[in-house]
DNA sequence: TACTACATCTCGCAT
DNA sequence: ATGCGAGGTGTAGTA
């Protein structure tokens, strides 16, 4: 157990050092700005990055519990606490963590240049169909990039072997209400736009809920059952990495 | 710098106790599940939570860059590396967590039984409207939360003062596009379930966007500028927190 | 800056 | 378990 005031101390160091700093406490935390919240005292993690995102974890779940990104962090005694204060003044926001007890404290000046390298998401997705359009229907032409990216966050948009103007919405997870939708509402954006009575609307994805599928079909449109592509495979060869530098790993910033 | 070997071993130690880890090291880490990920060496912050939650986080940024929720954790020593492999056997998922260095390692065994308590939510905004129904307009009469609720999801729903029957969506923040689309929903739901022509449709939100707006004039609906309320001022009186603990405030899992 | 949509979203709630 | 929607969502991309 670390007496609070030497735990200011070296807190008010590591601040000024950039580092990224871990408290684990006894701690009690208001917030308020958007919303307003209150948690009482617990055991936590409180997490200090070096650009000052802060996030206090309880010992469960996957979300923080309180948050705050680019604050200004001013820690003092404050009674029997460490009084931790962060604020977003331009965003009108406050987070005091009253801390109680130290069970631990670290900190490090913690040095990463990498990015991660993701596959399998949508945008890759949209990609796989624009260069395999058979996925869709034999003779489904997309249109060039450029025209393409004229009308927006379309994933996918072409012609099909008719000649009638076809917009797709990728999903890469099971698709919902909410992505019948947005298809729907591209599809009308584009009717409207172009002066055309007749546009097909085409929802890819792994799968669909039944009372999209009903919806869907209610306006007219079509699920086509098609699964998201992870081009890399490294459970089958996890010694050679260079694979993850391939140009089809996207990086995430 | 700590030992792999030793590392590993508090490591077993603590996860047998199911105890709150965090390690600061230096490590890569690799994904194979919902998508694939790569991550190259750089010194990050490993939390492993007491339910078995794993996050790593990258020195700046809010969200963890790789993470596991309920997973079955292996440490082992592999070639020159402490690898932490995380999987979620049901979901088939891996995280693999390549450790070539450690700065710090801590854990104990963080107690705590407190939820967050917040204020100032939608289901808090649409209660607001509920109990003031003029904010709606003059004669604004909600149904009962029974009958409301055998309509699904609509937040507030009612008849006007000319009796019409109006559906209301709420929305904390700024309403956008997907706003207006949900309420275009609600409203032909309503409209087909009850064989009505005509159903007001109204959009309560601090703000919307300009496209949003058009949208919602389009299909006839109306905006209605409402704030969501934060029924206890901790700014006003932070040492009085037992105002936290009234009725307004929603307990959150 | 505002707006839009993705996310290995997470999470809670209702069926 | 699945479906659905909120979130102090965070984050990137684009106009």
């Amino acid at each position: 157990m670390l007496e609070l005031r030497t735990t200011l101390e070296k807190l008010d160091k590591a601040l000024k050092a950039f580092e990224t700093i871990v408290i684990g406490c006894e701690c009690k935390a208001e917030y308020y700005g958007r919303a307003k919240s209150f948690l009482g005292f617990g055991a936590r993690l409180l997490l200090i990055k070096s650009d000052r995102t802060v996030l206090l974890h309880q010992p469960t779940g996957a979300l923080p519990t309180n948050y705050m990104k680019n604050a200004i962090i001013k820690a003092s005694i404050k009674d029997d606490y460490l009084l931790i204060r962060c604020e977003d003044l331009k965003a009108k926001e406050r987070l005091d963590v009253y801390i109680a007890k130290v069970y631990f404290f670290n900190s490090y000046a913690l040095k990463d240049n990498e990015k991660l390298k993701l596959s399998g998401n949508e945008q890759e997705m949209s990609d796989y169909i624009l260069e395999n359009p058979e996925l869709i229907e034999e003779g489904f032409k997309p249109l060039s990039r450029e025209e393409h990216t004229r009308y927006g966050f379309i994933d996918v948009f072409g012609y099909d072997k008719n000649n009638v103007l076809t917009v797709i919405e990728c999903k890469r997870y099971k698709a919902g209400l909410d992505a019948v939708q947005q298809l729907r509402r591209y599809v009308e954006k584009i009717k409207s736009s172009k002066g055309l009575t007749k546009v097909r609307g085409i929802l890819a994805a792994p799968d669909i809920t039944g009372n999209a599928l009903v919806m869907l079909k209610d306006f007219g449109f079509e699920f086509k059952k098609i699964n998201p592509p992870k081009r890399l495979d490294i459970s089958q060869n996890q010694s050679r990495l260079e694979h993850f530098t391939s140009k089809n790993m996207q990086e995430k910033a």
